[in-house]
DNA sequence: CGAAGTTTTGATCAAATTCAAGAGTAGTGG
DNA sequence: CCACTACTCTTGAATTTGATCAAAACTTCG
């Protein structure tokens, strides 16, 4: 297919640039790594395969590996009284298993059949050591990382179910576009009640909102999968919108 | 006064590990930078002062300094659509001024008065060109910093006002222990509106959420700004802990 | 002592939760 | 290809809880 992303061997890394020449296209991601530093990690990096709902790591386990995400969905959440919190729905081009005290800090489980790299924990701060030019990617991506997170907290604290679902499908047609897929559809492989968990809503809440905005015309669900918006304006007015979720960030650092 | 900080010239970047051993004293915060580190950062940084109530630097200004907190309080927010959403409230030890394309991602004011070092990001991005041992300490930071957003994603999901009071006053207790501060009372330098909008409640929840905590004896609150627990166990149960909000972490990386 | 800025309190209203039951979708095996 | 079962999702009615708007009490501070 022409125009893919040519094939290189070993992870990547994929986020919008912290600093650096400020692009004419908003928030385009660019791979982080060079090639060398592709080829060094291929070299201690095995591709793993999980099946959909398979568990990758479990919060709390010994964190002796780091994944890139080559292909798939991931779903990153802890269990907090019962309740599970979905923190993040990690896509091809993002990093996890980044750990406190040398376990991990959530857990993790494939939405979708996934394909990612395994690293050794160890062997990454081999490189960190060695100096090589990894890390300041890293730092990329954990501020990418960080804006998300922030993203995500202005969006819980919205109290319309609308409002929420809203910046959600906003958000992930532009994750999706970031990735130069096609819009013409926005596609959700988590189910609801993922999607549930990850708004803070009930999946009662969730689907009623689901039916409010296709009352409304709005969006158009051809299946539970795949979600086409019909107004885009109506769609950024519910989701109450000055500045889009889509620009938000964080301080940090 | 004896077992303060000893005083060494330069900026420090304090922080729970990500890896590395497993210390006894659950999530004791360290000093990241060695002696030789501060002395190059401190070469390259100046002292600056702000005032309470000040603007340290604005959402979208151009990002040109890295800010390293010595003493005092800052919040970092964004205003969406009229509301103020406060992201962090940045202490001791703490980095601010990251940005995204080299624009700040969101603003941040001086919530007591404030000291902090100032650093010139192209200073900075030589030193991790330099490959200065800077940059792994950095990285570590920013997962400490995801963990907190996190913590917080957890906590503005939660539904009644006092669950999220609760959940914060404990996250208070816990970071002012990690700084080795005394816990006998909790120590709340921002106004009740920054908490509210930490919280994602209004004033009036905000202030409907002390006073039941207050009426139930489960708090005691001497002034404004100074707290003490009266009842751990209820303090706890109202907070709906198994795990207390203070274990939280996240994925990431 | 005012005057401005905060915080508290009250009444009404809107919206999500809860619980429970009903519809729709896979996936299995006959 | 059609049941049959398990699962996900939708819908409904009653309840809980916070937002809103507005006014009163409290704090600073000049």
């Amino acid at each position: 297919m022409p125009g893919e992303a040519k094939v290189t061997a070993g992870p990547t890394i994929h986020a919008v640039h912290a600093w650096g020449a400020r692009r004419p296209e908003k928030s385009a991601r660019h791979q982080l790594l060079s090639e060398r530093d592709r080829i060094r990690l291929a070299k201690i990096a095995t591709i793993v395969r999980f099946k959909k709902g398979e568990q990758i790591y479990l919060e709390n386990d010994d964190a002796d590996l780091v994944f890139s995400l080559v292909e798939g969905v991931v779903t990153a959440y802890r269990i907090v009284k019962d309740t599970e919190h979905v923190f993040s729905f990690l896509r091809s081009g993002d990093l996890f298993g980044l750990s406190e005290e040398s376990r991990y800090a959530n857990s993790t489980r494939a939405t979708t059949s996934v394909v990612d790299y395994k690293i050794p924990l160890s062997a990454v701060r081999l490189m960190f050591d060695n100096r090589a030019n990894l890390d300041v990617n890293v730092i990329v991506k954990l501020c990418e990382e960080l804006r998300e997170a922030q993203r995500h907290a202005v969006l819980l604290v919205q109290r319309r179910a609308v409002t929420r679902l809203a910046m959600f499908l906003d958000l992930q047609e532009h994750l999706q576009a970031a990735r130069r897929e096609t819009i013409s559809e926005i596609y959700l492989p988590m189910d609801r009640s993922s999607i549930a968990a990850y708004l803070g809503l009930t999946l009662a809440a969730l689907s009623r909102a689901f039916r409010a905005l296709v009352a409304k015309k709005i969006i158009f669900c051809r299946n539970r999968q795949h979600v086409s918006v019909l107004d885009r304006d109506a769609l950024s007015k519910v989701a109450d919108m000055h500045t889009s979720v889509t620009k938000l960030t964080r301080p940090l650092f």
